[in-house]
DNA sequence: GTCTATAATTAGATAGAC
DNA sequence: GTCTATCTAATTATAGAC
């Protein structure tokens, strides 16, 4: 959107929500770690000094990148549709759900994707990715239970090639449109539930 | 295996591949750039120095797993069952092995997926993993073409799931078996052609 | 094949002026 | 809100001894 505060008035500057997302883009580039606070400032045309004016260290872009992230994901698990219903349809919402919010929240989001445990702020992050994969999990053994999903392949194998298609997109989607991530979507559940495989 | 030569000789010291293994589970654990040659000699319990007696760089520990995971996917795509039959067979038989080289080189494979392009060794490698991308993504087209793939899902987007289900693998699989590969490979295509839905 | 010591550079972060 | 200048620590890599 805005990248500097001038888009609106004529001050120069930037604001935190403008750093932050230049950074996360950066970040996404070129990795967390690969990602200098020099060649971040380079690419704000602004001193270092400048960014931590904003922000207290490189941990902090991180760390509410990466918070960002995982309140968006959590909040589709408190949605009525996560909760009430045939366990399939509860999964298949949140399916729907996740791959709305890596469309919508696409930076943060891919940037979580990526963390690895480096530090406190990462490993919290993992923690907390952790539990909502957890949830997706029980799902998918609600769903077999009650004889929604074929239980002749391994129900973990089943969680992970479906954490695998959603995730991955992270990888190459790039918003277009509104319609978009909903079509999207519709497409993961096609392949993920019915295959494919043509029409019979 | 075995990390050091003294386990088969009394000799103390790393050789070349002792060391590299032990340097692409750094990598992969911590991440490429987030591996410092000190930590790395740590792990190893070996002055740095000691490492460039072995490897001109850290570049080049990067630059040969990278090399050793694609030789091994393009490998795939020279065998006879990727080269011959319906495209449905063929594009089935490169992800089959696709999966199991996955299975076989995890650590570099795994190295390889998360390559940004950095430098001009991960812009190398990343072109040489687009083409054999590429070369998958033809396979789904012919496939499709031939009525064996459905078409009421875009052909792009099919690909990209799919490498999604398989590329995903590297977060989680670990080897346990030889006939594990296989059957995760069987797991794969069956969740891809049939999908999730019980047999009916 | 490994070591200690060190060079040269870059990293994240701060001080203080404007 | 941004700057220049700077600090300290860490980084990749090398020199030369054993």
């Amino acid at each position: 959107m805005s990248d500097l505060i001038s888009a609106k008035r004529g001050r120069p500057g930037y604001d935190q929500r403008a750093i932050l997302d230049i950074a996360v883009a950066a970040f996404n580039e070129y990795g967390y770690d690969a990602t200098s606070m020099g060649a971040l400032a380079a690419r704000l045309d602004l001193s270092k000094a400048a960014i931590y004016h904003h922000f207290a260290s490189k941990e902090e872009l991180l760390e509410l990148a990466l918070d960002e992230a995982l309140t968006a994901l959590e909040g589709v698990l408190a949605e009525e549709g996560a909760l009430a219903g045939a366990a399939i349809d509860r999964l298949a919402y949140v399916l729907r759900g996740a791959v709305q919010v890596l469309a919508a929240k696409l930076p943060s989001v891919t940037l979580l994707l990526r963390v690895r445990g480096n530090s406190q702020v990462e490993r919290d992050a993992l923690t907390r990715r952790r539990a909502f994969d957890h949830m997706v999990s029980a799902l998918v053994l609600e769903a077999r239970a009650e004889g929604s999903l074929r239980s002749d392949v391994d129900a973990r194998v089943v969680t992970r090639l479906l954490f695998g298609m959603v995730n991955s997109i992270a990888e190459w989607y790039r918003p277009e449109g509104l319609e978009d991530a909903a079509q999207l979507a519709d497409d993961v559940l096609t392949v993920a539930l019915d295959g494919l495989r043509p029409r019979s």
